[in-house]
DNA sequence: GCAAATATATACCGATTGGTATATATTTGC
DNA sequence: GCAAATATATACCAATCGGTATATATTTGC
């Protein structure tokens, strides 16, 4: 890595969380240099306008869990196992993720969705990635007749918004067990797909 | 109603689909000054800052949706019934709830967490006050003996968790899919419920 | 180790931010 | 219909906004 690309990740890797809490219109430059220890000068330097570093936030936002799910899932060759350590990480994870001020892919959805075209492709594309992934599980799954038949479509749908929703209480609320309880429910029917 | 309570209500039904659609940060004085056709010091004599006015914003949002429901539901006394006219609700209703900026729980929710500590009580009280009416009404099915029993909380976590996490996915990418598909799943279990 | 290229900092820009003091309309009670 | 009270508009405030031109460090290739 380059130095370019080495300050770039540096500045990205600091404001990140920032964007994640006050969202595209609440972060400022001013909290990006002092999140940084940098000057504007030195910002503009190495990205063209706060737009794109809000980009890059996203994207590193979000690409921190998914490598790290991913990396966890293809420990696994069985299909509801892959499924079941989705559910684990969030699980095991919350309270970090709460901390970098929640499910980035939730908070960008709601700030950027009526303010900020550019930012909400990126989250549409997060999603349907996200989506395509259990959508894939599900049908390798069936294909090696490891799980019962399913509606793929109608199965991820339900784990996404599950998930997302239950993020969204319980971190506003502070009352985890909208998340455990939800996180449980899915586990059960997880396993109910079983052969 | 007196006038200036008039005023009030006047300012806060024009703005509250800006506040709902670009957040607190997002929405500036200019903004409600051009929304109602008025001056900051005629709004500044109706609210006494900002923070006033979305607040304000906030509970009118909610409140619009939680009267509709409440007279639907209060139509009929089976409680299997309301609880799917809860659904049908949004079924019939998303297209007017996506123009208006989307959910205002989930989107204030979103947008107060990490930034605004009055305006987010004011989610966690409506949160729990939505939470609360579902619990209520399957306590009173396994009373009168309408409804198998339920967990109830897990049941309402599951329906809160699962109406906003769908509003997000449908709303962001813009496929309704999300939501009719989770709307029907809920359906099938609320039914499942009856005796 | 020196020159060229790159990265960072300084100092500035006009526009906009939330908010207020005060002047001017407008409404109200009698 | 007039005076007092209330509501709205005007004109302003300092602070901050996102962004840039330019000067100064620092790093790089040779």
């Amino acid at each position: 890595m380059g130095k370019a690309q080495e300050t770039r990740h540096f500045i990205i890797q600091k404001v990140a969380p920032i964007f994640n809490k006050k969202g595209y219109a609440g972060t400022s430059l001013s909290d990006l240099t002092t999140a940084t220890g940098l000057t504007k000068g030195s910002i503009y330097g190495n990205f063209k306008d706060k737009n794109e570093v809000a980009i890059e936030a996203f994207r590193y936002n979000c690409g921190q869990l998914t490598s790290e799910i991913r990396t966890l899932i293809n420990q696994t060759e069985d299909c509801v196992q892959k499924l079941l350590i989705f559910l684990a990480f969030y699980k095991t994870n919350f309270y970090r993720v709460f901390k970098n001020g929640g499910c980035a892919m939730l908070n960008t959805a709601v700030d950027a969705d009526d303010t900020h075209p550019a930012l909400k492709e990126e989250v549409v594309g997060a999603i349907e990635s996200w989506k395509g992934k259990v959508e894939s599980i599900l049908k390798k799954g069936m294909e090696n007749n490891e799980i019962i038949k399913v509606d793929v479509e109608r199965f991820s749908s339900k784990m996404l918004a599950m998930i997302e929703g239950s993020i969204m209480l319980s971190k506003t609320t502070g009352k985890i067990n909208y998340l455990l309880y939800n996180l449980e429910d899915l586990e059960t029917e997880i396993k109910k797909l079983k052969k």
